[in-house]
DNA sequence: CATAAATACTACCTCCTTGTAGTATTTATA
DNA sequence: TATAAATACTACAAGGAGGTAGTATTTATG
């Protein structure tokens, strides 16, 4: 349910690409305008590119830019790759022989908040969230 | 916004606890009840008895027995106790130089789940909880 | 008073997440 | 071809959460 500190990093960085989606970033660039952990994020981005969100160019010059389909990735995309969506379809209290067929008073309530908020995710886009004027 | 463990843990003993409200319960008995080990549990019963939620008699035939105010006990005033209730007040997203003011696409959205979710906390008791049939 | 059965306390161990460090590899360019 | 500037890889360190272990303290009861 909670974000880690890695999806964080992720969504604003990938977040700041989509705001010049044209542009190439070095991770040196990215990790003196985001503060994130130079080689941190050294590692993080990599994953993300086999992840399919940016591609990378070695050697002198290089960087990372986004890909074209940046405008359909969804922050569900991102946190499936980096934490995974499985908490966004659990009970938020660990019980057992309960569910759907015996719910407890919080099941009728809980599950709708959750299935919200996941649709949340998988509904807004790195373009929607680039499309502002706010520093990341 | 997720619950810990320990949370969980604390969840299950006082809504368990809750179901017989009036009878003494050995940690022995909790923690064979309800599959949390035992030192731990050993461990987090003090804090909930030093919260206010149940009280401990020491000694041979001892345990704890829930306090009388626990039908007014909500699962948010256990939340505050282990976890804490802060991250029910924060964006879910690292971002600065952004809020009320300066929305993101999502801002208008998550605040209003996030809400939800820590009025549903504030909201559901241990009574409300305890009058079920199910196993906790 | 001795014993047993309970809570209280304190130290440690393990795993995962986050962050750090060093080195290898790739490529543009003078 | 040598150099510089970039990504890629691998190992390790720090910290917190979850869990384990042992011992001290308290109290009912024979
Ligand atoms: S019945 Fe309650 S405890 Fe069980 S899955 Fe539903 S919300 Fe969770
Ligand atoms: S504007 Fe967006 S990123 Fe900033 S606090 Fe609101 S939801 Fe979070």
């Amino acid at each position: 349910m909670k974000l880690s500190k890695t999806s964080e990093h992720a969504i604003r960085v990938l977040v700041y690409m989509a705001q010049n989606p044209e542009e190439q970033f070095s991770v040196n660039t990215l990790h003196e305008t985001l503060n994130i952990p130079f080689k941190y994020l050294g590692r993080l981005m990599p994953s993300l590119a086999e992840a399919g969100f940016i591609v990378a160019t070695h050697g002198k010059n290089g960087g990372y830019r986004l890909l074209s389909n940046y405008e359909f990735v969804t922050i569900a995309s991102i946190i499936d790759v980096v934490d995974g969506m499985d908490s966004y379809s659990e009970c938020i209290l660990g019980f057992e022989n309960c569910g759907d067929g015996k719910p407890c008073p919080l099941h009728n309530h809980w599950g709708p908040h959750r299935d919200a908020i996941k649709k949340l995710w998988e509904t807004v886009t790195l373009k929607d969230l680039a499309k502002r004027g706010f520093k990341i």
